[in-house]
DNA sequence: TCGACGGATGTGACTTTGTCACCGACATGG
DNA sequence: CCATGTCGGTGACAAAGTCACATCCGTCGA
């Protein structure tokens, strides 16, 4: 499930990419450091998922994770994602063994994380005031955005959800190269709903479609329709 | 916006109510007894809100929070309830002031809480192993429960939810006393999907309503029916 | 006692979203 | 060349949300 690649820690201070742990003390750092493994995943390892826990917290070097749930019915949806200079705190949460929640985390590029021990953790939020605030931040954070994900498929509508979730995953080039599929998972809705709300838009003029690319043509309308 | 009561601590430990705490080491539960203060809150108060961070972190003794949501469109959804034996870690995110999300917390009974202090809550996770296991815990759990509710809200049928909600909410009586408004804040629809949806289970004989009131007449059919 | 008021509920017409059962188009590998 | 699997298109329908009302009922002053 998971390759452990060792690195010259001593020449490697990883936390310095993370805001939060930029003021650990110089102490707790070196032991952090020490206790920890850089690794690397290739794209689409399974971090966490139903019935795999993981045994270390990950601090997200370089890559990104996709956490998504699968409902009973088989559809999907993407819950968050955890890019880099961001910690899995999910992971502490399955640690505690709570209930098999279905939900998993799923490398979406390849990744580059450091692992850290559950004692190791234990013992940083123990000792260190900057490691619990980083962490707390991490669970706030977590928290608040799943807020967000709640009153997004409560309350807003399909056409200006997808054209959020376009710009949002097209970070700024202009063509997308995803699948219908795989944007009804983003939004946790059907396929068919996506590909007609994407037929509008290009009806509209404001996209071009291929098999599995869009093309953007006028950005700033569906920026437009993204603010409500 | 609250009222303290100071009260005996030294004779009433209310530690012993929270089983996660049940284990505190002895030094640890004084301190934290002595440092934290029992609070009466009546129903209806606001213990967080927009622009309303609360000082102190809560540990219920007795009643239930209500934390909901108010989406910019003006429709709100309850997100889950703090009862009894349990403590309100979103206030943490909330004391680590992170942006102004919209979610706030209601005493939906009149609350009895323990308060502590900002200060005493980060000795304690940093000195208590059995502290941190349950503040963990807690925020393990809320995240899972959020899970859930993305869930139901994405792929649920709202009579499902409904008779779910029903039940949940009567609590084994036979009768619920709330109105359609409200329960469509429970499920974060609108209150005619609600009204008509009570109106097909009053037709199949399974509730009977009046104004603020239904009574359950078949509660194993809205048992079966919201078992999937 | 009356009537105004506000909250609670009922209703119909309509739009949006989700579901289902298909279809053909395209890419890939034998 | 065909078989297969993924991708996207389509129409008919069902479920859910929206809007604009109409009642209904209890309460509180006048």
């Amino acid at each position: 499930m998971r390759q452990m690649d060792n690195m010259d820690q001593a020449t490697d201070d990883w936390t310095a990419r993370f805001p939060g742990l930029a003021r650990l003390e110089r102490r707790i750092r070196d032991h952090l450091l020490d206790r920890s493994h850089v690794t690397d995943l290739p794209e689409g390892s399974v971090i966490f998922g139903p019935g795999k826990s993981p045994e270390n917290m990950l601090f997200l070097l370089d890559g990104a994770i996709r956490v998504q749930q699968v409902s009973e019915t088989g559809r999907e949806i993407v819950l968050y994602r955890i890019h880099a200079g961001e910690s899995c705190v999910l992971t502490t949460a399955c640690l505690l063994a709570y209930d098999d929640y279905s939900a998993e985390g799923i490398a979406e590029t390849p990744v580059r994380a450091a692992a850290v021990p559950r004692d190791v953790f234990d013992e940083l939020v123990a000792s260190s005031p900057t490691f619990r605030t980083f962490v707390f931040a991490a669970f706030s954070k977590r928290i608040t955005d799943l807020f967000l994900v709640i009153d997004e498929v409560a309350f807003q509508r399909i056409d200006i959800r997808l054209a959020q979730k376009l710009i949002e995953l097209s970070g700024g080039r202009n063509r997308l190269e995803t699948t219908h599929q795989r944007l009804s998972v983003e939004l946790g809705t059907a396929r068919e709903v996506v590909s007609r709300q994407l037929q509008e838009f290009q009806r509209r003029g404001w996209i071009a479609q291929t098999r599995g690319t869009i093309r953007f043509l006028d950005r700033t309308a569906l920026e437009r329709l993204g603010e409500d």
